[in-house]
This record gives structure tokens, sequence and C-alpha cells, in this order.
DNA sequence: CTTGACCTTGACGCAGCGTCAACTTCTACG
DNA sequence: CGTAGAAGTTGACGCTGCGTCAAGGTCAAG
């Protein structure tokens, strides 16, 4: 027991709080909760009054929240709901732009594979080299892309919300295979696999080759990797799937 | 005229592709786009063969692909399809949890709000110190957000929709204000503030003061001062108009 | 020759920590 | 009591994509 007198080492109060304590020491060096003291040995300590400071903290953190506006809030200098309103906005305002870039990368997709043999150079070109017309370059391939872009945004609120869920059931599937230790050959990973490639199939029909470089882009890529760790699938885990699948499936 | 003979100064590419010469030396440092050769006088000349590089750097990078990945897509170390493909999944993703997250930020507001008095203290108050039971402080105030988070979930895509169309309808009145050259005093700026100020009120009912300190916000928020510069709102006329609207209207 | 516009190469800043590196301190075991 | 190993400390770099000075060289025009 670190101490029973109202103080916590560092690495008692990241447990509780299940931060590291490199972001309790982050924490003080930008001023957002210094601890309540430090030991003679330089150890910091926090105190019941930090604890409290610091599940506001998280508590705002886990809205998105950046952590300067989380300090004023917490000093008073802005209200908390009006920080929220505004902060929620700037979600939606992201979420949306997000969204929307989603769909135009669907419409891409979908001109590069439509003139297959096209591939991507005719997409990319035509332009204007004269310096002196602005947007010269900016507009380039943009009517293909909007060409096919009418057919995708058409698609209903119900049936990208039924994208969205077979994917998230995917993920779910393979958790649970990976969890119970079967290897990547195993029948059920593959079911679960050939349900992710019939997903992708609905924007997209990959060759084996293609299909195994989707994994390797998933490995490699580390904010999918992210993704799929937190998920509980490792991409290395999936990658091996992928390829067994495209082995056995895919030509 | 920089040159008739297929080369271009950083100025002119910067000009054509509406990016600053700052991004087309950062490409050259970074590997991503190396200009055609450097003059005598170590000045940067892109060639044809360069234009048609940045073109396609540029429509992946509005796709929101990272400048890494462009580059591998370009020379052709991944299939740009695959590419975009993982892309598009990852968009949805962070798409989703934005979306996710301001749903929390909006019943987060509620919890505050439904007790007024309670005032941020009891929402984030109750939590257990032991050090070893894990997870002890992330819980905190979570019912009570997760209470008041059934109510406004409950929302129909429908009625969501009407709440983005109605904010981008209010910044497009409040450019076309500004850009008459109105006065934040207006009857028109003031009636299109009156309506922003109906739609806060859908999730919060803020008072003269809240509301003057939510203009506050916008201005000395980076993120949202860029969205509204964008939309050609700039957050100070935005702030002008919201404290003649709170002074003449709210207590 | 001067002015001013445009070019160059650094280098810091931002958000939020992760991740070494290089040391010192505490704790437990032989 | 010596020592290994766990845990603490203070730097400092890395990541993303440039914006933004800073300090100084070049070039066309007056």
């Amino acid at each position: 027991m670190a101490g029973t007198a109202e103080r916590w080492s560092i690495a008692d109060v990241a447990h509780m709080a299940k931060v590291t304590s490199r972001t309790l020491r982050h924490y003080d060096q930008i001023g957002l909760l210094p601890p309540a003291g430090t030991a003679a040995n330089g150890y910091r300590f926090y105190g019941r009054a930090e604890l409290e400071r610091l599940q506001r903290i998280l508590l705002l953190r886990e809205l998105g929240l950046p952590l300067g506006r989380i300090g004023e809030v917490l000093a008073g200098q802005r209200d908390a709901v009006a920080a929220l309103a505004v902060h929620r906005e700037w979600l939606l305002a992201e979420s949306g732009r997000m969204s929307a870039m989603a769909a135009t990368v669907e419409a891409t997709i979908n001109a590069l594979i439509q003139g297959e043999t096209m591939s991507a150079n005719e997409l990319f070109t035509g332009f204007d080299e004269n310096p002196y017309e602005e947007e010269a370059i900016s507009r380039w391939g943009k009517e293909a892309v909007s060409r096919s872009n009418a057919k995708y945004n058409a698609l209903t609120p119900g049936q990208k919300q039924a994208m969205k869920d077979e994917s998230a059931a995917v993920n779910a599937e393979l958790a649970r295979c990976h969890q119970a230790g079967l290897p990547a050959g195993d029948g059920a990973v593959q079911a679960a696999v050939g349900r992710h490639y019939r997903w992708i199939c609905f924007h997209w029909t990959p060759t084996a080759a293609a299909y195994v470089g989707l994994g390797e882009m998933y490995r490699d890529d580390p904010r999918f990797a992210a993704n799929y760790e937190d998920a509980g699938v490792p991409v290395g885990y999936m990658l091996d799937a992928m390829k067994v699948y495209a082995a056995e499936n895919l030509t």
C-alpha cells in the first residue's frame, strides 16, 4: 500500500485512472494538473483534491475537449456548458466533413475501377498550365469523380447504417475468433473474412493480390492498426486470415 | 511570363495549384515532389511531369489521404484503390466516433443544466480511491450522463439533418450580411443571430452573459475560427453581432 | 544604386502524449 | 548488507502538415 493518509504516488493515480504516468507528468508540465507536492526524493504525490480534478479532466477529455480548454473550464474562465456547446458544433461539423470525404472517396474508387484500363491516368489528366488562371490545377479529375458521385450518394441512411453495422459485426466476430485462439485458417475465421470480403465487394471487387494488398495496408497504417487493435483484432492476425482467404477463394 | 519552355517557378506552380510555396518546399523536403531541378541561383523549377504529379497528389490529398501514403501510391508500391478503400473505412469510423462523441457531449450538457444548481460538482463527484480497483476513476459521472443520453439519442436522422441544415443556413445568411457590409447591429444580421440563438436553445438556453461567452469561445477557438472564416463569417463579426443581440434581447 | 518583390535555407510551433535515454531511488531477496 | 529489478525522475525527439517568422541572397524596374 503506497500510503494510507490521502497520498498517492504517480503510479497509483495512473492505475486508478487508467492513464499512463507519462500522461500525468504531461499534465503537470502544461500546468493542467500539478501534483499536491513533491517528496524529498523528488517524487510527485497527489491528494484527494488532485484526484477530483483529474476526474473532471478525464470526463471532459473523453468528450474530446482539448486540454487547454479543459484547463480554462476548470479554472472557471469559461462556462462548461458554453465550451461544450461550441465543441459539439465542431464535432458535428467534422463528422459531416469526414462522411462527405468518404463519399468522395467512394466515388473516386468507382471512377477508378469503372475505366479499368484507364488506370488512374486519365482520371488524373488534363489541366491548364497558365499560371495566371487560378485553380487551373485543382479542378483536375473532379468531373469524372462527380459523375460517379451522384450514384453513390443516393444510398439511403438505412443502407449506410447497415454497412457500418456489418463492419462492426465482422470485427466483433474476428475478435471472438482471436480470443478463442483459433488459427487464421480455421473455418470460423475464414467465414468472418468471407463476410469482410463481401462487404468490401460492395464498393470494389479486389483480386487475390489486391485483397492481400488491402490487408498489408491494414497492417501498415497506424490509424488502422489502432482501430483494429482496439476492437480486439491484431492486424497481423487479420492479414494472415486474409492471405489464406485470398489463396483459397480468389484468383 | 516566367518561362515559355515548360519550366515554371515555384511561385507559378503555387499559383496554378492554389497551394503555398511553403507547401511545395515541404513536399520537396519529404521527397513527395522533388522539383525538376534547381537553377544556378538555387531556385527550384518544375516541368510538366512535376505538374502532373502534383495534380495527383492534390487529388488524393483532397480525399484526406496522408501524404506518406500518397507517395506510396504514386510510386506504385500501393494499389490506389486498395489505399482508398482502407482510407474510406477509416473516414467512416472517425465520422461515427465524432458524432457519437457529439451525442455524449449533448447528454453531458443536459446533465449539467438539468441540475442547475448542481453546477458540475455533483456530476463529477463520486469515486473510489483504491488503486487496486481498476477504472475506479474513469467511470465518474457516467451514469448521470447516460441517463440523459437516452432522451437525446432518440432524435431521428431527419431531425438531426434539419439541425445541421439550419446551422448551415444561418452561416450562409451571416456570410451574405457580412459581404453586403451590414453592421453588426443591422436588422438582417440580428435576425440571423436570432436564428442562431434559437438553434442553440434547442440544446441549451444561455443567459446574456453565457451567450456572449459562447461568442468569445468562437473567437478564441482556432478550430472554430477556421470553420467560420471558411464559411465567410469572420468570428469577430459574429461576436459583435452576438453581443448586440444579447444586450437587446437577453437578460 | 536603391527599392521591393520573390527566392533560398533553417527552425520553431501546434496536440497529446509514446517512446527511448540516462540516472537515481525504493523494495525485496539471498 | 549488497544488489538486482521495479519504479521514479528529468530531458528530448517523433508524429502530421504545413504556417510563420528570421536572416539573407537574387532579380527586374526606376
